[in-house]
Parts: structure tokens; sequence; C-alpha cells
RNA sequence: GGGCGGUUAGCUCAGCCGGUAGAGCGCCUGCUUUACACGCAGGAUGUCGGCGGUUCGAACCCGUCACCGCCCA
């Protein structure tokens, strides 16, 4: 006998440790069954679960589960990214704890120290997924620095750079102060900070008391100013192009240029140009080849090419001293207060400077073309459809991509310098010697380039380096490409456009034929959650405190699209309550005996109650389904939800009390064979959601061994009964009403009352025997009389009856002694004023000539009856209100 | 400045192809009805952000404005 609740505590472990052991979540490479495959976007080494990766692990898990039941050969492939600056900084914090640097132990053993890392913290995240119940094919986990996949990146680079589509070059990059490596345009964030603008008077030569003033929020880069621009269509200027300032300070002579760039409108219409260290002022350097001055190191302090009292500076320590200097120089000409845009580190949380330095790039643009195509044409796909704009938005507008870091932890570029500096870029150190044997007649000693590569550019191979590539393995042929990738749209540009643009590039079709984006999850208040804020929600606290399945199921529900997920605690607990509900209905098919039934036929049940449910549970089934394959994941929890509980719960168990307490053996059998089919065929629908109370029920029901995960979902056909669904709406209709006015009359639940009817057809006393105990005991009555006659009716109203109007019919409730004949008139009349409301709303859509000619036909028909029908209660009402004031 | 999303019950949100406005939570009333109080039964609550348009008919389509959020510059 099952508990009277569910502890999720009890059983989740134990399930979990089953299916895995069993391999019950791997995919089969040599099945004949169609394959259906998800690439798990690895999470960070470094990382543990948030709420973030439970619902989209949860998401993916879902819909693994369900196409593995729907008999799809499902490969959902788990594996972790290398996170190069996120894991390095994590050892290095180590190091630095017992006071050392990675410098003091050298590369080589750095490196060992971070793999020791790796192995003893390096399973965190992929150990909670387990809690989650997270099915991926864990055997096939991969890592990106894994033999494997580093030669995946090894080859991709090679290629790419023997096709011209990767290059060396000295450009501006995001330059990370304190971490001492380039970082891409997408680690950078923006933040708004209240600064200044000062704005510096630089004197013309040759003109006495002629100045030009200038406007910076960076005053100690004027120390590498080479130029000043001014629009050539600003007239205020025109007269000064072409002529020389004098830099304060630094003293050298540079030129008035005009350029576009700047803004007429904007300060003073001039500005200072200084190309090492702005990327606008980069491009007009370019334009009018002024020359580049770096005034700062890897530290951003200050280097030999200022003035000899600023050499060495931290750049913030230049900028005071600056604007002492100018303003002693009578060169400062205001001080503006100024909101403006700084570029942040997102790793190390310092300003980035722009940095001229030796990087490595990708040509993105030319690899984007074909990625935009692919969603263009519709062979990939965003669901939500709006994400294509985002997509589109970033591809189209795409920038080289520096892919080097000046890090040591991820893969080394494999790139090897000759002593002259000559690149040979190959597999390995053999084949760069053996290419420079060739180039330089004779053997020489090469030098490994020292810098790795980003991590999104390993994960950006994950799509085909975890199937094998660039070995043409049965996986690769049989699961690339992906049916769907389910993430976050946080990482469209990072990830998704990546994956698109190497899998298009190297394997010639998409990663991915559909793209589903799932929303953030926020805190109740709908704040982004984060620990400076404090209201971060562990996804673990709630499945130690709830459940598993509770979170999940909360999350599937709550993943509607296009929108954010507001995750308060009560919707949760919310959905554990479920869980219990459909505890307590497995238990009640216990304690009555519902025992499964070999070969049991839904299609052959001959009780209405059972021919009812059938159908609905069919179409439960089906809506799920559906809903699934649309990624409705809402939709199919909450029409799951509703049936389970308002269905089969709250109608269906009901209606089976009293057949089960009663003498008709027939249908108590064939009643107890269905109920215990139709929970069967809930623990299949409910078990993508919640996995391990469903295969926990399963087991504990029927004593069977075969695990729920890996049998068939429910296939029903033939089920759909439109008749049994008439009349068991009926006997709903009919009882809610009941219940509705004794409630409303205050008649106590344990007084039973006798029930008339009148007006009832042939068909609805047929219905009214049929269910007469149901009707008997669910809306507790002591007897129902479904042909009473005036007589009887009048004899019962002199005594005080309340009166209800169910379709054509008249039910009477005696309720000699309880009655209020002020308080029942009341509600009759209130009912007669709804009904006539509605009467008036079709008569008005009815009684215009427009609406008869010009809408569809089946329309005004469904308006003219549901006129039919509401002033056939509309007169029984009337009647109802007469007797009333007869009685 | 450009783009995207949102505005429906007290709260959180569904609402498909335009055709009777819904759910969960909360709230109120009653209930030891032998599966379940993590429950049962019943109930109240709406200017579908504003304005204009298309239409026989608009929460839904179009335009416009307002406010909120996000992304990009």
């Amino acid at each position: 006998m099952l508990d009277k609740t569910y502890r999720p505590s009890d059983v989740e472990a134990l399930h979990y440790g089953r299916w895995e052991q069993s391999g019950a979540f791997a995919a089969d490479v040599a099945s004949a069954k169609q394959p259906y495959t998800i690439m798990m976007p690895p999470p960070n080494v470094t990382g543990s679960l948030h709420m973030g990766h439970a619902l989209t692990f949860t998401l993916q898990d879902v819909l693994v589960r369900f196409h593995r039941m729907i008999g799809r050969d499902a490969l959902w492939q788990p594996g972790t990214d290398h996170a190069g600056i996120a894991t390095q900084m994590v050892v290095e914090r180590q190091l630095e704890a017992k006071g050392a640097t990675r410098h003091d132990l050298g590369r080589d053993r750095f490196i060992e120290r971070v793999w020791e890392w790796k192995a003893e913290s390096g399973g965190t995240i992929t150990r909670q997924l387990r809690r989650l119940g997270a099915s991926p094919d864990w055997q096939r986990e991969r890592f990106t620095m894994d033999d494997g996949l580093s030669d995946a990146v090894r080859k991709v680079f090679v290629t790419l750079h023997k096709q011209g589509l990767i290059y060396r070059d000295k450009r501006l990059v995001n330059w990370d102060p304190k971490l001492h490596t380039a970082i891409s345009d997408l680690e950078v964030e923006q933040r708004e900070v209240k600064g200044h603008m000062w704005h510096f008077r630089y004197p013309v030569e040759g003109l006495a008391d002629t100045f030009i003033t200038v406007a910076t929020t960076r005053p100690e880069t004027m120390l590498g100013d080479t130029a000043v621009a001014v629009h050539p269509e600003d007239e205020r200027y025109t007269h000064l192009v072409g002529k020389m300032v004098r830099l304060p300070i630094v003293g050298r002579l540079i030129p008035i240029v005009a350029d576009e760039y700047s803004d007429p409108t904007k300060g003073t219409g001039a500005v200072k140009i200084t190309p090492a260290h702005d990327f606008n002022d980069f491009e007009v350097g370019k334009r009018h080849g002024l020359p580049m001055i770096n005034i700062l190191d890897r530290d951003a302090r200050l280097t030999e090419d200022v003035p000899e009292a600023y050499r060495g500076l931290d750049r913030y320590e230049a900028r005071k001293k600056v604007v002492a200097e100018i303003e002693s120089l009578g060169l400062l000409d205001k001080i503006d207060s100024h909101v403006h845009m700084v570029p942040y580190g997102d790793r190390s949380g310092v300003v980035i400077e722009p940095w001229l330095t030796d990087q490595w790039f990708v040509d993105a643009a030319t690899l984007a073309k074909p990625a935009v195509e692919a969603v263009e044409t519709g062979r990939t796909r965003f669901v939500p459809k709006h994400w294509e704009n985002t997509y589109y938005e970033w591809m189209r507008n795409i920038q080289p991509w520096c892919i080097s870091r000046q890090i040591w932890w991820g893969h080394q570029v494999p790139a090897w310098y000759g002593p002259d500096g000559h690149v040979f870029v190959e597999m390995s150190e053999d084949e760069a010697a053996a290419a420079a044997a060739a180039h330089y007649g004779q053997a020489v000693a090469l030098t490994r380039d020292t810098d790795v590569l980003d991590t999104w550019f390993s994960s950006a191979l994950w799509p085909f380096s975890t199937l094998g590539w660039p070995e043409q393995t049965p996986e690769l042929a049989r699961y690339y490409s992906t049916d769907v990738l389910v993430t976050g749209f946080d990482i469209i540009f990072f990830w998704v456009a990546r994956m698109m643009m190497m899998g298009i590039h190297f394997m010639g079709d998409v990663p991915f034929r559909d793209i589903y984006i799932h929303a953030l999850v926020r805190d109740e208040k709908g704040q982004k959650m984060s620990k400076s804020k404090g209201n971060i929600i562990d996804p673990l606290d709630l499945i130690d405190k709830y459940g598993c399945d509770a979170l999940r199921f909360t999350l599937s529900a709550l993943a509607a699209q296009g929108r954010d997920i507001k995750l308060a605690e009560s919707r949760v607990e919310g959905y554990r309550n479920f869980a219990t509900k459909l505890w307590n209905s497995a238990r009640f098919c216990q304690m009555n005996e519902c025992q499964p039934v070999a070969d049991f036929d839904p299609r052959t049940v001959k009780e209405t109650v059972n021919r009812w449910i059938a159908g609905k549970t069919a179409e439960v089934a089906d809506k799920v389904a559906q809903a699934l394959s649309a990624y409705r994941f809402d939709a199919a929890a909450g029409a799951a939800y509703q049936f389970v509980w308002g269905t089969f719960c709250d109608w269906h168990l009901e209606f089976a009390k009293p057949i089960f307490q009663g003498s008709d053996e027939a249908a108590k059998a064939e009643t107890r064979a269905t109920t215990a089919w139709v929970l069967d065929t809930i623990l299949h629908i409910l078990h993508p959601f919640m996995p391990f109370i469903t295969e926990e029920l399963w087991a504990q029901m029927g004593g069977r061994s075969d695990q729920l995960m890996l049998r068939p979902w429910p296939q029903l056909d033939g089920l759909h009964n439109p008749a049994a669904e008439q009349e068991m709406d009926w006997v709903v209709r009919v009882i809610s009403t009941i219940r509705a006015v004794r409630s409303e009359m205050n008649v106590p639940p344990s007084a039973q009352v006798e029930l008339m009817v009148s007006g009832l057809g042939e068909q609805g006393r047929g219905w009214a025997g049929t269910h007469e105990d149901l009707l008997l005991r669910l809306a507790r009555l002591s007897a129902i009389e479904s042909h009473a006659s005036g007589e009887r009716i009048a004899q019962a109203f002199s005594h005080g009856a309340v009166q209800m109007v169910v379709d054509g019919a008249t039910l009477v409730m005696p309720l000699a002694g309880i009655i209020d004949i002020d308080k029942e008139r009341a509600r009759l009349e209130k009912e007669a004023a709804r009904v006539e409301q509605e009467i008036g709303k079709v008569d008005r859509k009815l009684s215009n000539p427009d609406f008869i000619a010009k809408a569809a036909p089946e329309v005004v028909e469904e308006n003219r009856e549901r006129r039919d029908e509401w002033l056939a209660a509309k007169a029984k009402l009337d009647e109802a209100m007469q007797r009333l004031s007869g009685a």
C-alpha cells in the first residue's frame, strides 16, 4: 500500500541509478529507429547548477524523454567546456592563497594543476544534472579539451588558415589589463557610468591666441593624440583644416583633419584623435595615415612614449595629472558632468582598454553569409521566430572575431614561428618542422605561438566534434545535423551563431534544424537573479524541499514562449501538491483493486463512464504530444495537469466510487480495469515532466519490472466518443448545478435531499436512470424522481422548494423549513437577468442584416441555436418564479 | 538613436485561424463526504493600457500614443 504522501527523496536517487546503470539513456548508433538528437549546451566545467540551467536542461530532458517514448533513437549529447579564463582564474586564486602565481609554476606545471583541479572539482555540474533527472547519454560525455575535440580544433584552425579565413593581424582589441589577455567584443559589458567631459583648448600653431577646443572623457589619452578631427562641412573650422596644433604637455605638432566621424552637433564639434586607444579613432587614423602611438602597457600603465613625468603611472593617476597640468597651463576650458558607456571585462570587472596588439582573427563576415542564408531559407528555424531578427542583426554586422587569448589554459594556437618570424600553421610540431624545412631549405628551430584560443572557438565545433569529427564516424553520419538546439537568447551571438558558421562550413549542413530559444528565469518580482542582489533561488534547494518533479513541472508549466519566467516558490509548492494528488489517486486505485489488466483494450469498454474517460484520455495524450512537438511546454503541462486533476480525479474517480461500492460485478471489473489503464496512461504522459514519481508509481502499481521511461507513448486512436461525452457532460452539469444551489441556499452537505425533475426528454430520463447512483452520491441526494408530475412539484412547493434549470429541464429540490423565499426569488431573478443578457447579445447579432449576410453560415446557425437554448432556459426560469409567487 | 518584447482578475500568466474572456495562486463561505486539508464543494473579482481604423463582429488584424523591460549603437 502506498504511503499517504509521496516522498521524493526516498526514490529519486534510486530510480536515477537504475536508469543510468541499465543503459536507458544510451543512444544506439545501430538502431533502426529514426534518430533524435539534442546537443547539450556544455556548461562551464567551473559551473554549478543555477536556475537557468535547471530550466534549459529540464526542457531538453522533457523533449528527449518524449521523443524516446515516441520511438526515436534519442541522443542527448552531454559534456562541459573548459571555460578558459574562468577556469584559469579559479586555479590562479588557489595558487594565490598559497602566495604563488602561475609564473612561479611555469606553463606546463600550471596546466597540470588545472587538470588536477578538473579531476577533483570539474564534475560538480554533471552530478547536479543527475539530481535534476536529466537523461543524457553519459557514456558519451565530452570535454572541449579532450584529445578528439582538440584534434578538431586544430584541424579547423589549420583549414581556415589555409583558406585565408583565419589570419594574424595587428589591430585594436579589447584588452583586459587585469587578466592580461585580449577578449572578444561579446565578453565586454558596456556599463553606464557617471563621468565627466573635459574640454581642453589646444593652441593652433602659427596663429596667435587661436585655440581649438576638444572634449574628451579620457584626458590621459591626449598624450597619445596624433590629430584633431572636425567635420568637413563644419564652417566653424574650415579655415583651420590642414593647420597644425601644438599638443599641450607633449609638445608634439599634430594636424587638424576633416573627417565625417566628428559630429558637429556634439560637444565643440572638434575631437581629439588617439588612434592607438580608441576604436573610432583607429579608423580615422587609418583614413588619414596618422601615426599610432601606444601609450599604455599591458597593465594600462603609461609607457616610455609619454613625457617622463608620466611614465609608469596608472591610467587614472595619469588622468588626474593631465587635468591638473592642463589647468595650470590655462588650457582647461570647462568640465561637464557626463553619463557615458564604459567597457568592462565581464570576467575581471575592470575597465577594458582598446589596445594595439598582434592577434589571430577569424573572418567571421565570410563565414556568416551562408549561416544567414540558412535561416533565411528556413533550413534552420528559430522558435519563437522573432529571434531570427537578433541573429540577423548580429550576423549582418559581424566584426572580425578575435580568437587568441593570452592565457595558458585552452587550446594552444597551432602556429610555429621560424627565426625570421615566418609563421607555419600545421596540425603538429612535426608537420610545422617539415613545412619550415621546405621553406628554408634546411631544418630550423621553431617557436610555438604561446596564445590559446577563445573557448567559444571549440564550443563552436561542439555539434560535430563531439560526434568524432574529423574522423568520419558512424555517429557523425547518423546524428548530424541535430534536431533542435535548446538555449537562452543570451548566447545567440556567443554560441548559436558560431556553431551555425562552423557547422555549415565544415559539415556542409546546418548543425540544427530548430533553435528553440527559451526565456530567462527571473525572481517573482521580475528581477534578474544575481548574487549581488541576493535573490538567487537555488534549484537544488527547491528539489530538496519539493522534489525534483515539482520543480521540473513548474519550469515546464511556466515556459511560455516569448516571455520571461517569474518564478515564485508558491508555484513550485502548487505543483508539489499536484504530485501528491497524483500519488493519492494511485493510492485510491490501489485501495479499490484497480489492477492493470494485460491486453486491456479501451475500445471494448461498455459503461458510459468508461467510454467517456477513455475518450478523454486519448484526447489528452494527443494534446500533450501536439504541444510538445510545437515546443509549447506550458500548454503540454497545462493539459496534463487539467486532465489529471480536473477530469480524472475530480470526476472519473468520483464516478467510479458508486460503481466500486455497487453490486454490478461486470461494471465493477470493467471500471477497475479502465481506471488502472487510465492511470497507466497518465503515468506515460506525465513521465517526460515528472520522471521520478511516474517511474515509482509504475513500479508500485502493477508489480512490473520494465522501466516506464523506455515504454512507448500511448497511441490511442478510435477512442473519441462524442455520445459518451455529451452524456457525461450532462451528468456533470446536473451535479454542478445542484451543488451550487445547495451551497448558495446553505443546505448542509450532510443533508440528503430529494430531487424532482420535470421536462426531461426521453434521452435525459435514460441518462438519469443510468447514472442514478452517481447523481445521488455526488449531489448528495436521497432520491431522484426523473419524471415528476406537476402535482408532485406543486405539493413540494407548498412546503418550500428550490428550482434549477438545466438545459430544457427543471430540477426541483424540496427544502421544507430551509428555504428562504426572498433569497430564492433573488437567486432566480439574478439567473434570469444573466440569461436575458445573453439573449440580448445574440439578438443584437441576429437582428443585424449584415451579420446574417456576411458571417459564416455555421456561426449564424450556432448563434440561432444558442438563442433557442437561452430562450428555453428563460421560459423555465419564468415558470419557476411564477411558481414561487404562487407558493 | 535603432531593434525586439510586454501591457488581460488582487498577483503570475494562458487565450490557436477574429465568433459566449480563462487557469493557477491569493481572497471569501462551508466541509473530519473512509485517496488526498499538499484536500473537497461553492463564490466574488475584468474599461483585455489609451485613441483611431479595418470588419457583420476585435483581447486578437492595421495605425498611433503612453508606460515597462531587454538587446544593439
